[in-house]
RNA sequence: GCCCGGGUGGCGGAAUGGUUUACGCAGAGGACUUAAAAUCCUUGACCCGAAAGGGUUUGUGGGUUCGACUCCCACCCCGGGCACCA
């Protein structure tokens, strides 16, 4: 008898397939006979020696899904490649010391080795590599397309920083504030980086999900992280003047106009808020004289709070101040002219006025002493392209003004229509400040007792004049931007500073309530401010109870016996208590009530592309500073950036020696001149190129989308041939690890769903809505090792290669499919795959068994002769075991239950072993159809041998390319079942009764059975039967 | 803290509200062998019992039901994800 080669079998069967082209579909042909389906699994990282058994164990359980399909008559593609780009393989190259350049080619030779032995049904004509040039030329190319859609844009942002390693990490590298690699604590850097706007897409991305057949753990994870809250938005008033007199007024400059500029605008607003504004128009406005707007001014400004001065306004208003000696809470210096300085340079810019005139402004004497004590705070606004007001005016007042604040506003010009200022927010701020909060619970308004404002929270710096202890709010600032990550999670307990001399006022009380600043308020999220309710939120109770601030519940109107407090004289809503009640209509009331809106949240952040890293597609984007001052370039609000051109794709990736990371905050390859320097692809003139490479998670983000054009004639004309994208996307199966639920598995839909909208990918039919790339996805579970996780550092990882070597890539493949539920995970036992090695040895025996005409007399028999045969019994015995088995392990494929199915193929074996002599060749063929996308080596040389011992089945050249055996539920029907017989539901006998029993025959059956007999007296109480399985008798 | 997933023999794990423990591993007994390995056969939750049989048992406690691993409520433990998201 012929031993159980395995080595030989897996290798000859392999090379046959590959050679025959087996596996290979029909993606250019459009009219493909079979229905064409796409099965791909996540692929791997080679970030490491060689593959993990991790990643064997999500392939074998694709695989098998693929071959099942395949024999069910699909057209299968299943391709493979490396996402060899990234930071994985970059430290794996720089942890062995080699450059991850000449790494990737190392690597990629023994990946692709392992990724051959363990048999898997790839088209190995449609490999790709990230890193190829003919790859990346199309990610670069597809972030172009993006920033052309306004969909990748730059912002500052504070990234991860590890100071001993010098270099940026990304989130999922700083787990828990600490470097992954060499453990030292992360920092917080503000660099400037490249984002995609994936928060746009938020809600579709969400609301997709509901119609994707998805892992529900997968799903779960994709709402968590979308995290979208309904709440409102509402507005805090804010006192920040002593005098609290809502009376304004605003001075205009040199023919300015009380209808011009953002005047009336402002007058508006602020009039709706129950401000007295006053503008009025002075007699001489192109002939000012000083002594005539004086008299008309004094009249308006007696009882002023706030003064306004805009251009020439701006000494009148500090005359105004010095000759009326009264106390003013704030002036607002809106591009102050200095007259002194300046009125020659104004007369030959705009010299239709009488700026003779003018000259008498430059006589007047001021008393900067006397002004600064009349007036509590200053606010300058100047601007840098103002043609009215010189750089030593502005200096001029900031050296007699040192207390002011200054804000410079770019690109505002002289602050009127001219450049287009028609609304002023800012100045709008600093007259009447107010806070936006958002908050999902709008009803506990009233018990809002303290307003925290997260550290970055630009309002700080406005409030700035009227907080009395500035030095410490900016010391906390200061402390808190500086905290770690760590920090933030180690040391819970919140701290915060309060704003002295300012005050909120709570929309629904108009009760005055303090200000916080806070770092347990986030500034990315929401308003980055809150209404504190402590009584009703566990985290404003904290806070409140540490710095003794008021607690006031909410009560329900019903209830408020217990002797709460009121803010706002006991205005009752309903709303519950901490844990309580919170209705949608109360919600919704207050928030009219006060003027507020609804307002939609996400926990959604945009995706940081932007890596300072080596190993990755440059950045297809060139920034000329030309362009820049001539405010051009291919976006409006991106003035100086454009991408590379189509034409000029890809942007290599240059061999640099260094490629390791920088301390400067740029990649390495900003060192390389040659690389930097470019020509504007507008202008011509000298130009810089972006620096950065992409995210790998860029790179992995559309894979799919190329793998079946690789070998199109289009493949090097386009990333994508839209004839063969449009037959074979979306992906029909898609498998891989729970671990990449929310990243990958959502930047791949935010990808495709944008491209889809840019006209540049249509698929999607019934299956999944429009732009979906994967209608159907399933997550593996997670292998352990004897008990415990698999790691490096306990040695205890599971190295594929040596079982492969051992036992054969279709013992491994069928061990790994066995060993527990596949998308639970489970756990890798030495001892377990003994189990599946005896099972196979034991159909190889059995196969050679059937195919010795010395052992068996029956193996030839066809259907036709076993009808009168001595033995047409056993023969439909067998028949009924093997339709039920075909039925279970189709079944249980279909649902990824592959340890199931396993289990029901020993039990057919178990039972063909226990009949050998009357096993027909048709069964054991079947039997090995079922084997073969588990063992799909051993089943095609043993379908193969069979094939040669009778001729008359017609079988095509592979297994693999074989029909699934049908199932003949007429074959599989059970003539007999063991009937229960429960008394009082405990089982007290079993009897072998016929299919379809009634319940009468049941009853009496059951009567008649002895245990019954002296259990039962007497006619039981009530009768259950449950057809074909029990009856259950209640005495 | 929140959100998932799970808790069944010595172990991995099966089980449309209907015989708990399929299949496999380990164990015990036996056959073959000088012997061992390999292979094959038998056995196999626990307690009482010589046996027939009886009782107990799916993390804990309750509930619904003729009947609960399965459905409902409360709690405990383990694994994973998110984490000051207002």
């Amino acid at each position: 008898m012929k031993k159980y080669d395995f080595k030989k079998i897996e290798a000859k069967w392999q090379k046959v397939w590959q050679e025959k082209g087996v596996y290979e579909p029909a993606l250019k042909s459009s009219k493909g006979k079979n229905p064409p389906f796409y099965n791909l699994m996540m692929f791997p990282y080679p970030s490491a020696e060689g593959l993990h058994v991790g990643n064997m164990y999500a392939f074998t359980g694709t695989d098998i899904y693929g071959r099942y399909k395949r024999m069910q008559g699909n057209d299968v593609f299943e391709p493979i490649g490396l996402d060899g780009f990234g930071i994985h393989s970059e430290n794996y190259a720089m942890k062995i010391g080699a450059h991850p350049m000449k790494q990737a080619k190392v690597s990629e030779k023994r990946f692709y080795k392992q990724l051959q032995a363990i048999g898997n049904g790839f088209a190995w004509n449609e490999r790709l590599e990230t890193y190829d040039p003919e790859y990346y030329r199309w990610t670069q190319w597809i972030f172009a397309q993006m920033f052309k859609a306004g969909l990748a844009y730059r912002k500052k942002q504070a990234v991860n920083w590890c100071p001993s390693c010098m270099t940026v990490l990304s989130d999922e590298q700083a787990e828990g504030g600490k470097c992954e690699r060499c453990n030292s604590v992360v920092i917080k850097k503000d660099l400037e980086q490249w984002f995609f706007k994936i928060t746009e897409y938020a809600e579709r991305l969400l609301q997709n999900l509901d119609k994707l057949d998805w892992s529900e753990k997968v799903k779960i994870a994709q709402k968590n992280w979308i995290g979208k809250s309904e709440g409102a938005e509402l507005e805090f008033g804010i006192k920040n003047y002593e005098l609290g007199i809502k009376n304004a007024l605003v001075i205009h400059g040199v023919s300015g106009h009380k209808r011009e500029n953002w005047f009336p605008w402002l007058k508006d607003i602020l009039e709706k808020d129950g401000w007295h504004v006053s503008v009025p128009t002075l007699p001489t406005p192109d002939h000012p004289k000083i002594e005539e707007w004086n008299m008309v001014l004094k009249k308006e400004s007696t009882s002023a709070s706030v003064l306004i001065g805009h251009s020439l306004g701006a000494p009148a208003a500090l005359n105004l101040i010095q000759t009326s000696n009264k106390k003013i809470d704030r002036l607002i210096l809106v591009a102050p002219v200095n007259p002194k300085q300046d009125w020659r340079y104004l007369k030959s810019v705009y010299p239709q006025a009488d700026w003779d005139a003018v000259k008498n402004f430059a006589d007047i004497k001021f008393d900067w002493e006397k002004i600064t004590k009349l007036v509590r705070q200053v606010v300058v606004y100047y601007s840098d392209n103002d043609p009215y007001v010189s750089a030593k005016s502005v200096e001029f007042y900031k050296q007699h003004l040192p207390n002011a604040i200054f804000r410079f506003l770019p690109g505002k010009g002289h602050f009127n229509e001219r450049y287009g200022i028609t609304e002023f927010p800012e100045i709008l701020e600093a007259v009447n400040p107010k806070v936006k909060v958002f908050t999902t619970r709008p009803d506990t308004l009233f018990g809002a007792t303290y307003v925290v404002l997260a550290p970055e929270h630009p309002l700080i710096q406005n409030l700035e004049g009227g907080i009395k202890n500035v030095v410490e709010v900016k010391n906390y600032i200061k402390k808190s931007k500086a905290k770690t990550d760590e920090e933030r999670i180690e040391n819970k307990e919140k701290t915060g500073v309060e704003l002295r001399g300012v005050k909120a006022i709570n929309p629904a009380t108009q009760g005055e309530i303090s200000i916080w600043v806070a770092d347990y308020v986030l500034s990315s999220y929401g308003t980055g401010a809150i209404m504190a309710v402590p009584a009703h939120d566990e985290r404003d109770h904290e806070f409140a109870s540490k710095y003794k601030l008021p607690i006031v519940e909410v009560v329900d109107s019903q209830d408020n016996s217990d002797g709460t407090l009121w803010l706002g004289g006991g205005r009752l809503i309903n709303s519950g208590r901490f844990n309580g009640v919170d209705s949608e209509e109360a919600k919704w009331k207050i928030t009219a009530e006060v003027g507020g809106k609804k307002k939609i949240q996400y926990r959604l952040r945009d995706w940081l592309i932007s890596r300072q890293r080596y190993w990755g597609p440059p950045i297809p984007m060139i920034h000329c500073e030309g362009c820049e001052k001539a405010g051009k370039g291919e976006r409006k609000e991106m003035p100086g950036w454009y991408a590379v051109p189509d034409k000029d794709l890809p942007v290599k990736l240059p061999f640099v020696k260094d490629f390791r990371p920088q301390g400067s905050g740029s990649s390495p390859l900003a060192a390389s001149k040659a690389f930097r320097d470019v020509r504007c692809p507008v202008c011509k003139n000298k130009a810089k190129r972006e620096t950065d490479v992409s995210d790998t998670f860029l790179d992995s983000a559309w894979y799919y989308l190329r793998y079946p054009s690789l070998s199109s004639k289009t493949a090097k004309a386009k990333a994508w041939d839209p004839e063969i994208t449009k037959s074979w996307c979306p992906v029909d199966m898609y498998i891989g690890g729970a671990e990449h639920s929310v990243l990958h598995l959502l930047y791949v839909r935010f990808l495709a769903l944008a491209l889809h909208d840019l006209k540049l990918v249509n698929f999607g039919d019934s299956k999944a809505p429009k732009g979906e790339p994967f209608p159907k996805f399933r997550a593996h579970g997670l292998l352990i090792k004897e008990g415990a996780k698999m790691s490096k550092s306990k040695g205890n990882v599971v190295n594929p290669d040596e079982y492969i070597k051992n036992f054969g890539a279709d013992t491994l493949r069928m061990y790994l499919m066995f060993l527990a539920p596949f998308e639970q995970g489970g756990d890798f036992r030495d001892a377990g795959v003994m189990g599946i090695s005896r099972f196979l040895e034991r159909v190889y025996k059995f196969s050679q068994r059937i195919s010795d005409p010395n052992t068996t007399n029956y193996i030839r028999i066809i259907r036709k002769e076993r009808k009168n045969s001595e033995h047409s019994d056993v023969f439909v015995d067998l028949d009924r075991i093997l339709h039920q088995t075909i039925k279970k392990v189709s079944d249980d494929l279909e649902s990824l239950s592959y340890n199931t199915a396993i289990s029901a193929m020993m039990i057919l074996l178990n039972k063909f072993e226990e009949k050998a002599e009357s096993v027909s060749l048709p069964n054991w063929i079947d039997f090995l159809k079922l084997l073969a996308p588990f063992a799909p080596h051993l089943s095609e040389e043993l379908f193969q041998s069979a094939k040669k011992h009778n001729s008359q089945f017609i079988i095509r050249n592979s297994i693999h390319l074989s029909d699934w055996p049908q199932y003949n539920p007429e074959l599989a029907r059970e003539s007999n079942f063991t009937l229960i017989v429960q008394i009082n539901g405990k089982v007290r006998a079993s009897i072998e009764a016929p299919i379809g029993i009634s319940e009468k025959n049941a009853l009496a059956l059951a009567l008649r059975n002895e245990r019954v007999k002296e259990l039962v007296s007497g006619d039981p109480k009530r009768v259950i039967f449950i057809p074909n399985r029990l009856i259950n008798l209640v005495i």
